[in-house]
Formats: C-alpha cells, structure tokens, sequence
DNA sequence: CTGTTAGCGCTTTCAG
DNA sequence: CTGAAAGCGCTAACAG
C-alpha cells in the first residue's frame, strides 16, 4: 500500500525542519505567519495526516477508547449504546474500539488486556440489560465507566435507568387517563428492572387509592399473551403495564383472541421503545424509552474527565439513574 | 493511574536484557529453556502487557481494522455485522475501531482519515441495506472491503445478500407446499432487493406454472397490512411472499381484521428474520435470515487475506453474492 | 546463548 | 524565529 507522507516529507517539501512542521500543525510556538501558512499547504497538497500512533508513543495518551460489552446483537440497545459513544467520542476527539465478550468472563479478561496492551485511555463496560454486578478488577487499573449495571461497590461510575421512574411514570400515565383497575404484567425474575418497576407500580397506585395487581410472566411475547389471558380471568382490567414492548405484543394478541379492542376495551403500556415492534404495532404502542443512546454519551463524557482529572485511587463513585422518557402511541383510551 | 510495566521492567527483574524478553515473549531467538520460562514467568507475575502502540510503531503493522457504517441503530443488522466482524477480528488478532458516520458524506471521510491517521491496517466499509454505491476514494488507499453494498467498479471486494435467491427460495418453499395463488408483497424503490427478489419470483413463478402478481406497498408494517388488504381484494391469494418481515406483521394483522386464520387461511412468508418480529409474532413467521454476521465475519477474513498479499494495485474484485437461510416457524401450511 | 543499538514517527526542550 | 536531538516502548540486525 502506498506510504502515508511522514512529518519528514512535509517539512522537506516546504523547506523548513520538522519541529517547525510539527509547531505549524499543532497550533504553537511562535513562527512567522508565512511560514505557517507554506508548511500548512503544504502538508493539505501532500495529504498529510499526522501518525496518531508515533503521537500517542510520545504523549502517553491515545485517545482511544475501549468499549466491551456482554453481546452485540438481537436488540437494539448495544447499537444504540455504540451510537451514543461514538458520536460523543468524535465530538471529543476520540475514537472508540469495540469488543463482545460473548459473555464470557475469560473472553472479558483478555479484552480488557488487549485494550491495554493498545494504551487505550479508558474503558466503557456496558451490559445489555440492567443488572448487578462486581466491578471486574481488571478495570480498576485505569478509567473506566459501567454502562446499564449497578456496580455493588463504588469503585466505578455508572449509569442506568431510574427503573422506579418508568414504574411511575408508566403508573401515572394511565391513572391520568382515568384507569383504575390497571394490571402490571410482570417477570419473575428478580432483577432490578423487575423489582424497581413493580414497586413504583404498587406505590402509585397505593397512592392513588386504587388496588395494585401484578401477574407474572416470561419476558416475550408468548409470556405477554399467556399473561394477559390470566389478568383477564382473574379480575376486572382495564389497562396492562406491562414489563416490556415484548410482551405488550403479546398483550395484543392476547386482545385479539378475546375480540377486545385496544385502546377501546384495552390500553396498554409497555417498556423499551423498540422501534421495530412498538411503532408496528396497530394501533402503535404507547412506551418508555430506555435511553441507551444517552448512557452511551453520558459514558464517554464522564470517562473524559475522569481521564483528565487523573482520578485519585479511592475516588468514591455515584451510580446515576437516569430518567427514561414516555413515548405516546396510539394504545391508551382515556377512560370516562 | 498506575503506570503498566514496561519492557525494561521485566528486562530488569529478570536479570536479562530487554532484547532477550522481547524473544523471549515472541517466542522466536535462541535461548536457554529456564531463561525463556523465567522471563515469561516474570513478565506474568508483573501483570506485563506489550505496548501493542509502541510495537505498531516499529512494525508498520496496527493489527487494528476499521470499520465505518452509515448508522449503528434501528436494525439488529449493523449489530450482526460488528458482531461478525468482532467475532472474526479476535480470531485473527484484530481489533474493531468503529465509526458511525450519520450517513453524512464529509463525516465519512474525516473518519477514514481518522482511521488512517491511527494506522489502521484496513477499513470495512458497510451499509445497513443493500445498495449500489461507488467505492469512496478513500478506500482506495488502504486494503478495504465493502458490506452489504456493490460498487459500481471492481476496484474492492465487496459482499451482499443473494437477492435472487431470496426470491427463489421463498417461491419455491410456497410452491412447494401446495400454493399457486403466491403474490408477493414488494415496495416501490428501486433496489437490488426489491428488483431481485421481484425478478426471482416472477420467473420461479412462470417455471411452475403460475401466475406471478406483485401488489405494492411502503416497507412497514403499515404498507403490508394496506398491501395485503388490496392483495386480497384484487384475486386469489393462499400466500403472500412479503419484502420483508415489518410487512409480514402487516399481513397478520390485515388477516386478523378479515377474521383469516394464519395459516389456515393464508401463509405468509417474510425476509429479514427480525427476531424481535418473527419469534414474537403468533405464530412464528417463517422468513429468511439476511446473512450479516456472516457477512461481517467474511470482511475481516477478506481484509485479512488482502492485507497480506499486499495486494497489487490495479486489482480486480468479486462482488460476492452470499445465500440467505429460510428460517422455518408456524406461517405457511400445506395447501392440499 | 545474550546484549547493544538503531530507528519506527512524533513532540518538545534547549541552543542558536 | 528555527533547528538539532533526545526519547516514548518496542523489534531485529548484528556483535560478542
């Protein structure tokens, strides 16, 4: 492949050394405004980009960032993540490099070596739903973020949704619209997102003087539709909160089968804003967004700074819990 | 943050010079066995890591590839593609920068210039949907693979989907089972999809005897239920071979509406396998799956190959068509 | 079998 | 205002 034109080539062409060249390009030292101008021209006609590699050699900072995350795929969260990060990154002047762990924690250790051994100046570690973890030691050796995971220490920052805000806002919306007998379709699962959901769920809905009622099912949306069946058997219902877009699916073809219309005899609320099911669905699903693109930003934000702060050792880090907007569709009926 | 050892650190600890370590880690040279364990043994123990910066340096060689799409959202496709590609890269010891450029032209190049800039050893370009393109002149000047898009030129290797086959495959699968009353749900734009999976039915179609006929409609799930709908009203119709798998869900919910049965009543068979979609759907949607996982993991091994042989430059290049898999789920029965 | 050394491309101090 | 030179961490040719 041809050869890239090295600082030498530059300052050859326009007659100078290569510390001149070197101060032309980066915007210092003092040097006659002609001399600038001939060495910037020439390097743009020479289509010189200077080594970020021999840079980063010589100032010990790359301005490279690492990403790992559990997997990359079947939704639409890591891209949205990703998405998040390398826009904030270009803003910032850094570049990110990805790695997927297929969620295996010796496939992370060597990742998080690799992106050592490349100098990067952090690491993002996301994960693809939101769940507990130990920070992994390996990312107390330089800056580092977790992205969608509570850390049980405070060694690291993180960020995740405010699970009791979608709970709430979820509740409150349909409360507003004159629901009353609201069912929560649930998971088993005891996970933050479960728990954090169900509870502000239950508080609302105390709160509001009306009786809460959860039904359980798996997390898609055969589980939805199984659900849905049941919290309709059981007990009056007029509107389903339910624990994710997946099963509000379900909840619609559980409606179906039963000749119920939604929103006319059913709203329905969901959770996670997947584009490709909430807004397909007819009449289009009413749900919260999970601001994954937003964590992605925030990620390489606060890694920035936490870069040039030059953290000290036992800095003690907050996890932040971010609010996740409503996204109104079409599956909610006020109610008279 | 704590600085990582160094080569000279290990060198010193070992009692040997750092050359010897070098060999030593790179397996290559002649030395005494107990020297070559000890100073593995040493480098472990100090938690060493090369400087892969400092090595890329010396070597003209980043092991590091590129890989720029348009956006990383929305779809579970650009996904399948870094997954693949990561996938492959670790393999191969690469690692993935990634770039998303918002589909902006000028964002683009700044980013191969980024990538250059970092010494990328080659850059995967990559689309999100299958389209014609002409190769950036920025590829050019590195070894470069094209996905899920073909170049006007043959200057780049390049992958896509086999539209054709797509076409074929989902026509013979309904002819197979009995259907001949087969219309295809296709969409407006000029594609190589829409054209190739058009053009395969219709002359799989005419093979068989039967009448092809195209209803067309928007790419979503509402075009495929509006679509479907007129399908139905215009003629005979026990299957629909839709465009993708958001029509598909249109179809269903067009059949919900007229009180048909899937299958019973109408099979449907969609292109895309959306898990999100096609799993969750009721019941499952038999459809094909878009190869981008494989198609991310045939970049690296291109790349790969093509950095290697250095390759002349005046090459010229396949744009390979790779097969797409039916995903077999509950929508198309047996017509008797 | 092991050590010395030049140099990858860049930045920056220090002399001129 | 400009240039020479040291050195970032590593590799590999060469000398011992």
């Amino acid at each position: 492949m041809p050869h890239q034109p090295t600082i030498h080539a530059v300052a050859e062409a326009a007659q100078v050394s290569i510390a001149t060249v070197s101060y032309a390009l980066a915007g210092k030292g003092n040097m006659s405004n002609a001399t600038r101008e001939r060495v910037l021209a020439v390097a743009a006609e020479l289509g010189y980009a200077p080594n970020r590699i021999a840079s980063a050699l010589r100032h010990r900072r790359s301005h490279v960032i690492g990403l790992v995350n559990d997997t990359i795929s079947t939704t639409p969260f890591a891209g949205h993540v990703l998405l998040g990060a390398n826009t904030a990154a270009s803003q910032a002047g850094l570049v990110v490099m990805t790695m997927s762990t297929n969620d295996e924690p010796d496939t992370e250790d060597r990742d998080f070596e690799i992106l050592r051994s490349y100098q990067v100046d952090g690491i993002i570690y996301a994960k693809m739903f939101h769940q507990e973890i130990t920070v992994p030691p390996a990312l107390l050796k330089l800056p580092s973020v977790i992205v969608d995971a509570a850390p049980s220490t405070r060694e690291r920052p993180a960020i995740v949704p405010d699970e009791e805000q979608i709970g709430a806002t979820a509740t409150s919306y349909l409360l507003d619209h004159g629901h009353r007998d609201i069912v929560h379709l649930g998971i088993d699962a005891n996970l933050p997102s479960s728990r954090g959901r169900r509870k502000a769920y239950e508080s609302v809905m105390r709160a509001a003087g009306a009786t809460p009622r959860v039904v359980h099912g798996e997390s898609n949306a055969q589980g939805g539709y199984d659900a849905t069946l049941r919290a309709l058997r059981d007990g009056p219902a007029t509107a389903l909160f339910c624990f994710n877009d997946q099963m509000g699916m379900g909840a619609y073809a559980a409606a179906a089968t039963l000749g119920l219309d939604i929103p006319r005899d059913l709203s329905v609320v969901g959770v996670d804003n997947l584009e490709l099911v909430a807004a397909a669905l007819r009449p289009g699903l009413t749900t919260l967004r999970l601001p994954h693109y937003e964590m992605g930003v925030w990620a390489v934000e606060e890694l920035a700074r936490q870069m040039d702060r030059d953290p000290s050792p036992a800095d003690q880090f907050e996890t932040l819990a971010i609010a996740c907007p409503l996204v109104e569709r079409e599956s909610v009926a006020r109610r008279t």
